[in-house]
DNA sequence: AACGATCTTCACATCTTCTAAACATCTGCG
DNA sequence: CGCAGATGTTTAGAAGATGTGAAGATCGTT
């Protein structure tokens, strides 16, 4: 049901990271480390979109968008590292939909997947529901219910409730969930979750001292109630 | 069913990378390399819409144009290299329906190509009406009315509204909007969007300070309130 | 060229959210 | 029980986002 993302980058530890940003929001990814092998990946697997880094050894990415262009379609956003006018007329002119440029943010790099997987699809706006007992979250329009009752959350605890929401009963710890509201470009204070979530919890919990949907992992982090 | 689009052009590398986009997009292609040969095959095979370079040898594109006008019924979409002022003015007056510069990525052709097919398909004088809560916006006549009074609107503020309108409930990013008012390609300063949406406010909101239908999403944009 | 309308950018005001720190309370365990 | 480490809570200031007015740039007409 998920799309498929092939992620194109020679830094491994980079492939990981948009790699878990992206399996979390629930599509399926598949990654390759220079132009070539992208090549052979996107045939084999046909992904919905492509995150194509530009600066590459071996074969670079304007190599492989002028490869790929003959018989490909699918989108393709370019991650560079800042944008250079020339990257961006060079990276226009063989066919890039989009840019992200890094250091990037995961809401950042989501919205432009998003944006893009979107544009090039035929009914673009379906809702995008997630659902877990009785609250609605809706990541396309950013809204929230809890029964009948809307809550408005700020983008943070709206980030985190919707991390919870796509993986229900999986325990995150604070740096997973740090990593999800600031990227690993910047770092920060693991203990800052805490106050996100307890503010969540007073805009959803019926009672906060006995949480029904988020609860305490000790020693590791927060999940999201598997059942009711 | 698929419908037929004759694509007209002197390089035979474009010709074949545009007909592959096109043709797993599920349309039929016929492909010309001058003015000429197009406008026989166009007698030949009456396509559904006409893809055209204006830069050609023998016969350009502004003949063709001018030749097929008066007897074919096809819209055409023109490509061209960058969008001289010279060749936008050029164009119009000779009944260019969209243009699309070169480079372009395949999402945007296929865009605009099933844009422009819509368009046509339909009575141009029929009104397209968009309604949501108590305003109507006729994006044929482009029109706007809140309640029963009748708004003026700028072509930002109504292509605002439009986009709004056409998904209700729906977070749109700056950068969305800014997509929707000047193209992917250009280069813009967001809060540009901020200012327009404030006049749009201006002139729908009876309560600029407590928006009904323009809602801020902190951290995202704005929104069309889904319902009232 | 000049005009009005529109769009864009900027600077600053205002408001919301985030973060870090300090302290309180809780949990698991010897 | 009592300890150590983990989590909960509160707060104030920092950081960040949006609202607003106005000036300059641009566009389309005449």
């Amino acid at each position: 049901m998920g799309k498929t993302i092939l992620v194109v980058d020679d830094t491994p530890s980079l492939r990981r990271m948009v790699q878990s940003y992206l399996v979390q929001e629930g599509f399926r990814v598949v990654t390759a480390a220079n132009g070539q092998e992208a090549l052979m990946v996107a045939r084999q697997e046909q992904p919905d979109l492509i995150l194509l880094d530009l600066m590459m050894p071996e074969m670079g990415g304007y190599d492989f968008m002028r490869l790929y262009a003959r018989d490909g379609t699918a989108p393709i956003i370019v991650l560079t590292a800042k944008l250079e006018e020339n990257d961006k007329v060079l990276g226009l002119e063989l066919g890039a939909d989009d840019y992200v440029t890094k250091p990037f943010s995961p809401r950042e790099l989501t919205a432009r997947v998003r944006a893009v997987l979107r544009r090039a699809s035929k009914n673009p706006y379906e809702a995008d529901l997630l659902r877990a007992a009785d609250i609605t979250l809706d990541r396309n329009g950013r809204t929230v219910t809890v029964g009948e009752r809307r809550v408005d959350l700020t983008p943070s605890e709206f980030d985190l409730l919707a991390t919870f929401l796509a993986a229900p009963g999986r325990a995150f710890t604070r740096l997973d969930l740090l990593d999800r509201l600031q990227g690993t470009a910047y770092e920060g204070y693991e203990r800052t979750i805490d106050v996100h979530i307890r503010n969540l919890r007073a805009k959803i919990e019926p009672d906060t001292r006995n949480p029904r949907y988020i609860e305490t992992v000790f020693g590791i982090g927060y999940r999201f109630a598997a059942q009711h």
